[in-house]
DNA sequence: CACGGCCCTTGGG
DNA sequence: CCCAAGGGCCGT
């Protein structure tokens, strides 16, 4: 085994990595008993022991690989000059920013975001976790094996096309199955590194493009853009988001239903007030409104 | 353009 | 037991 952790100077105000990794941005890194972090990027198995001045990591089984931590966790992004912007820009976001400092918007594969954001729809966490696993588990490689944990890579869209759907309803996917295969099958039929190009267009012009896939209405697509292909002026605008930004922006909406217009109303006035990195504000707003329920 | 019904499952009321 | 849960599609 040979653990051989090696430390990081990063402390915990600057990258909170148990916020960051139970945010609802990613579906399978696991919390094991110690408070080690366990999970997948790219094809390697990564171990984290988080603590206050900074956190011990390892990469499996090629080891020290520092710049996919460095770049998953977007540890170029300086929060501090965020937090400024954002205080002067709205002063009720000091509560969120003060009680969730150092988490942050990850980098991740765009595929594994496309696909684990597609089955959301009217789901819970807890489900879209088991599902998003049981997915990688049926059809991703495995990687490696990190404290008895096999890991695995999440799979190719052409492994999901030729997926067994009667198999995916039995692993919680239910009337998402077919929904998934289709989707793996437009994808695929797009050729290879099309989603990720579109981290390279305007984020207007990747929000159409994936919309124009069924099963993908405006905000999965959002939650892609941000998560998956970096654009992190998306604002994804669920249930939660859409009550905080009717409370601090237009309370005269909070009757009307959310249509594609008011949809893109609240997103925009997101834009317009937090700027080019509106949906790392809206993490923060979001995922403290989660866990303190204060907008109910 | 705005609304409502429908879809798999599950855990929490 | 029942029903909402981090939506989207399709029909009116």
């Amino acid at each position: 085994m040979g653990d051989e952790l090696q430390w990081a100077d990063v402390p915990a105000d600057r990258l909170n990595i148990a916020a960051t990794l139970d945010s609802g941005q990613c579906f399978r890194w696991i919390c094991t008993g110690d408070g080690d972090w366990i999970g997948v990027i790219g094809d390697c198995g990564v171990k984290l022991r988080p603590r206050v001045d900074g956190f011990w990591w390892q990469t499996y089984p090629r080891r020290d690989r520092w710049d996919l931590i460095q770049q998953f966790f977007a540890l170029d992004v300086d929060l501090e000059r965020l937090y400024g912007e954002w205080r002067r820009a709205e002063p009720r976001t000091e509560q969120s920013i003060a009680r969730n400092a150092g988490m942050r918007i990850l980098r991740q594969d765009a595929d594994e975001a496309f696909f684990s954001f597609l089955c959301a729809s009217c789901n819970t966490v807890v489900k879209i976790r088991r599902s998003v696993q049981a997915l990688a588990r049926m059809y991703g490689e495995a990687v490696a094996e990190v404290d008895g944990l096999v890991l695995h890579a999440f799979p190719t869209a052409e492994r999901i096309a030729n997926a067994s759907e009667p198999a995916l309803r039995a692993a919680l996917w239910g009337y998402r199955a077919p929904v998934l295969i289709d989707a793996a099958r437009d994808v695929s039929e797009r050729g290879d590194g099309w989603l990720d190009s579109l981290r390279a267009v305007p984020y207007r012009e990747a929000h159409a493009e994936l919309t124009s896939i069924h099963g993908i209405g405006a905000k999965i697509a959002d939650c892609i853009c941000l998560f998956g292909l970096w654009h992190d002026e998306a604002v994804p605008i669920d249930t939660h988001v859409r009550r905080i930004a009717m409370r601090l922006f237009r309370p005269d909406l909070a009757i009307k239903s959310l249509t594609p217009a008011v949809y893109d109303t609240l997103a925009s006035l997101f834009r317009a007030r937090f700027g080019p990195y509106a949906g790392w504000a809206q993490q923060y707003l979001f995922y403290d409104s989660l866990r303190h329920a204060e907008d109910r």
